[in-house]
DNA sequence: GTCGTTCAAGAAAACGTTTTCTCGGATTTT
DNA sequence: AAAATCCGAGAAAACGTTTTCTTGAACGAC
């Protein structure tokens, strides 16, 4: 079971074992064999965690997500996984319903167990209980937090790209009552969503009305909510954009509740393009965020930090666009709610 | 950081400040005392890998899943991490995508990690590739295979209690064509649900049109591909069945691209009743197996085999119940189609 | 043919803990 | 008051590896 019983067997020394193991070139080729036949024979594993205590390094790295069970996760999740696959790392997920005690314990097991880097994609504003890890040392990689330090990472989402693509679409199709479903506005990424919307609707020339601004929670309850709210204001918007999927899914749940038909009555776009989207019905048109690039780039970046030698003196920042991605979801304003057609002419492009 | 320095600062010796962590009553109150103060002020947090080598116990389960993409796998992730958090284990998780290469790697390396129990929840029938965790006498549990065996425990599916009531409430709506969609044939849970669907359907009376008896795969494509092959046949069913929700979703989708209004013209059921069934437009009707509870169930037969001195002689079965949850995607078979008044009123119940 | 080099492989130290063993002082027993 | 018991805490062994240090044999150089 331990080296010593296949260094006994091979009638080697267990150095010998754990240099064949290990590949280090200077055993005899015949050796080598000999040790090799003994671990197949005994089926033996090496052990992991004694291991990574005498080397230092535990091949682990932590992942950090929001709420499993939103769809938009596991994609991340898995893309995260496969990479690590590839490279020989493991993984521990934690999903922390944004539960701060939750967060913490992960954190602090997290650290307990030696990770090398930690992953936290959370789009939330628990900073403060990442600073256990901070003050450690241990590479770490965020969403859409402020400017990279030393060692930790940032990926920004350029979320103004494919927010002004879908702004300048419903505009093409002559909408100018366009409403914006946003997430917490506590968390910053929400925030970023928003103005994002914001400015894409000013450049454009269209004013937002305050009613049309809605605070949801990235939840569908949270987007059946916003649609109900919605159906009460006098000016009824046209269209919606919703700060994530889940939101929108919500929100045509509601309009079918309501015969309010999509896309004839109301245009809807979400965000995030999580793999459901397209399945929906209409097959919902959605800001592409794709979640296998956010986990490839957060490993890379973690991976990258990791095999440096001196830290990066300001750590990295990497930058995912987003765009549209169009589906059957939106369609022409309504003939009364349309916007003058010399506008229209020109933003469609 | 490590113990010794805590110790040399405190002025103990290291194996009372192992005691003090440990809780070991022998430490002096006052000892204690001081070498707490230590810990805070280093920040110290002891090392798992260190702990678990000398302890020979690792506080980790392992837990094999098919698709972490497909939405009925994070529910039973969260709910397992959830247990696992209060019991202070740790969880490897593992997204095989019906890879064998995966699987056989991702063994290897909890084996390696020395995990004290798996929990392989993956409806597949990849079961030879388990077989070094039996070998080495890992505890393990598992979704629907056959009797159990030491150190393994088994969960098994009481399909026959939800199809049932399913086949009932669509007799009981005059449905007389029900067509089935299954997962894949090969697997043996997929095998299970279509052999209670044809009990059903015989129990109550009802014959199956070989026609109605379709493949699927367990995703949406399935779903829609079957929708498709299902329309084309001279007696199309007026009601389905499907082995999982994510093919009902892939039917529905398809349905309206097709013009077929559920449930106007063709009625609905899904099965495992994930959290999106209800935001399904309309509301998905579906048999409920809950996944929370086989987490539960999962963990737990883990932590009771781990925690047991000796080994059940016989790894435990722990059955779980499924059960119809009524929704909107059902209603009465299109006048047509109906089945005989007298039939129904019996089995109406 | 002796003397450095080179090199393969064993011995031993180290990693950070837990746990057994040991010891000396305090407490109880007779 | 001496002997026996108890108990808190330190010393040291152990866990299963990797890695440095050591050794001894083979080899080439002079």
């Amino acid at each position: 079971m331990s080296i010593h019983e296949v260094a006994r067997r091979a009638k080697v020394s267990i150095a010998t074992v754990s240099r064949t193991i290990n590949g280090v070139s200077t055993v005899t080729p015949q050796l080598s064999r000999r040790v090799w036949r003994v671990i197949e024979e005994l089926g033996y594993y090496p052990n992991t965690q004694a291991r990574s205590l005498v080397s230092g390094r535990s091949r682990i790295f932590g992942l950090i997500v929001s709420e499993i069970t939103n769809p938009f996760f596991p994609e991340i999740i898995q893309g995260f996984e496969d990479i690590a696959v590839q490279n020989n790392y493991e993984i521990l997920t934690t999903s922390t319903v944004h539960d701060p005690k939750r967060i913490a314990l992960s954190v602090r097991r997290m650290i307990e167990r030696r990770v090398e880097g930690v992953a936290i994609v959370t789009f939330g504003m628990e900073e403060a209980l990442f600073d256990d890890l901070k003050t450690r040392k241990i590479p770490l990689v965020f969403i859409d937090v402020g400017p990279p330090l030393p060692r930790i990472s940032n990926i920004r989402i350029d979320y103004q790209h494919g927010i002004r693509e879908a702004v300048q679409h419903l505009a093409a199709l002559c909408h100018e009552r366009i409403a914006f479903i946003s997430g917490p506005l506590i968390l910053k990424s929400a925030m970023a969503r928003q103005r994002a919307f914001m400015e894409s609707m000013e450049e454009i020339g269209l004013t937002v009305d305050p009613d049309h601004l809605i605070e949801g929670d990235h939840t569908m309850e949270g987007g059946i909510k916003a649609l109900k709210k919605m159906l009460q204001f006098p000016k009824r918007p046209t269209a919606v954009i919703c700060s994530n999927d889940m939101t929108a899914i919500g929100v045509m749940r509601q309009s079918y509740e309501e015969g309010v038909h999509i896309p004839r009555d109301l245009s809807l776009i979400g965000f995030d393009d999580i793999r459901l989207a397209q399945f929906m019905i209409p097959p919902l048109t959605s800001i592409k965020m794709s979640q296998t690039e956010i986990a490839r780039m957060a490993f890379n970046a973690l991976l990258s930090e990791v095999q440096r030698d001196i830290p990066s003196p300001d750590g990295t920042e990497y930058v995912l666009r987003t765009s549209l991605a169009l589906r059957d979801s939106t369609a022409m304003a309504p003939a009364g709610a349309r916007k003058k057609v010399a506008v229209l002419k020109k933003s469609a492009e």
